[in-house]
DNA sequence: GGGTATTGCTACGGTACAGTAGCTACGGTA
DNA sequence: TACCGTAGCTACTGTACCGTAGCAATACCC
């Protein structure tokens, strides 16, 4: 292990590198940081010492604490979507809705298993986050339900049911998905992808039709 | 702008009172501390400023933040558990299972209703909860999993459906019920409780039977 | 090897909080 | 009115963090 923090030694003085370098390896330390002990435990001074520099390095590369933080959501938000978006299969008009479902949790599991950082920061409940975090992801999350939103409402057109009040749907929807993935990210062993996704799919086969 | 410590002056002697009244006292005050900025807000200084006394008074009292949090979760999961005792309704024998559950979540919303920031205290989020306080709310919601179980198991007795895995189920559920909770806590207006039992009620009644 | 831009550092001053020692003022009692 | 126990206070030490000014080391170039 070529890295960590040195204990009481000096502080050698860090390799030098390339302000573009530094800040990718400010934000990895940064992401590892807050998936170990949550936003409580960042703070610039904190994520300087992970890195394996002082505080001024920090600073002249991002203003503030928010911004740096702003700077990683960004980045993991942009990768972790993509990725998601690679394992989301895209489906034909005329598939079954709840198929799309599954599938569509099924992909989401698997992002969350490959970055499992990435949706840490994302996951973690917005009253934990620092305030400016915090907008970010609502507005995410938003637009996600938007979307999940006109899906929904094609799914329910095919069923006879009784739910009028698509919007609580949609979010409760979000909030079991979500809920899932937390599950998994906290103990993978117990909630596999595939305990999580054949439950589901039972949960949606009980639904009258 | 003029919220909080008063700036000018010297702090008033604070009213003397016997040790038990000053400590619903603070309690009231953290309560309140927590309710309107979150677990984050809370501190020792902060405490006794809101309280109106100085630290040492609330260090005699309390000895750590730790114990003042518990004692108020203690005090506050009390009340709150025993009023939602008066508002649940004992289900008969021969009940509806899908009954009892809206009846039961009809109950655990007045009960919210009716103590908001004592509900807010326990729905928080454990991630912004400080480590002790997490434990004792993970602990009671664990005990309350359980007895949900055992309803739970009843009631898919009485139906024809495909869903084996009951721990799962009983998880979302939960979930769900706390979401809806958190709703009503955050727009009481838009998430009425006639609102959410009514979708809960139409939820329930769309499974096979 | 010497010059120099750039990267990184030391060293402050300032705020907020934890926790404690020891003093002071209140107010019931004689 | 003087006493004195108790409730409350001032003032301090120590820690962790923010944010910045100005200095020092390095790597690259010739």
């Amino acid at each position: 292990m070529s890295s960590g923090p040195e204990k009481t030694g000096k502080r050698p003085y860090a390799a030098r590198m390339p302000p573009e370098e530094r800040r990718t390896q400010v934000l990895d330390a940064t992401l590892k940081l807050i998936a170990e002990r949550g936003y409580e435990g960042v703070s610039m001074e904190g994520v300087a010492r992970a890195t394996g520099v002082t505080k001024p390095v920090v600073y002249d590369l991002f203003g503030t604490l928010a911004d740096l933080l702003e700077a990683l959501l960004e980045r993991e938000e942009e990768r972790a979507l993509l990725q998601l978006a690679e394992l989301m299969p895209t489906p034909r008009a005329d598939a079954d809705p709840e198929e799309v479902l599954v599938d569509g949790l099924n992909a989401f599991l698997r992002s969350v298993e490959a970055r499992p950082d990435a949706w840490r920061l994302i996951l973690t409940p917005t009253e934990a986050m620092p305030g400016r975090v915090r907008e970010v992801v609502e507005t995410q999350r938003t637009r996600i339900a938007a979307q999940l939103e006109s899906i929904v409402r094609w799914g329910l057109e095919q069923l006879t049911t009784e739910i009028e009040d698509v919007e609580l749907l949609v979010e409760a929807i979000i909030v079991m998905v979500e809920n899932a993935a937390r599950q998994h990210l906290e103990d993978p062993g117990r909630y596999t992808t595939e305990r999580l996704t054949e439950f589901t799919s039972s949960l949606l086969a009980s639904v009258k039709r």
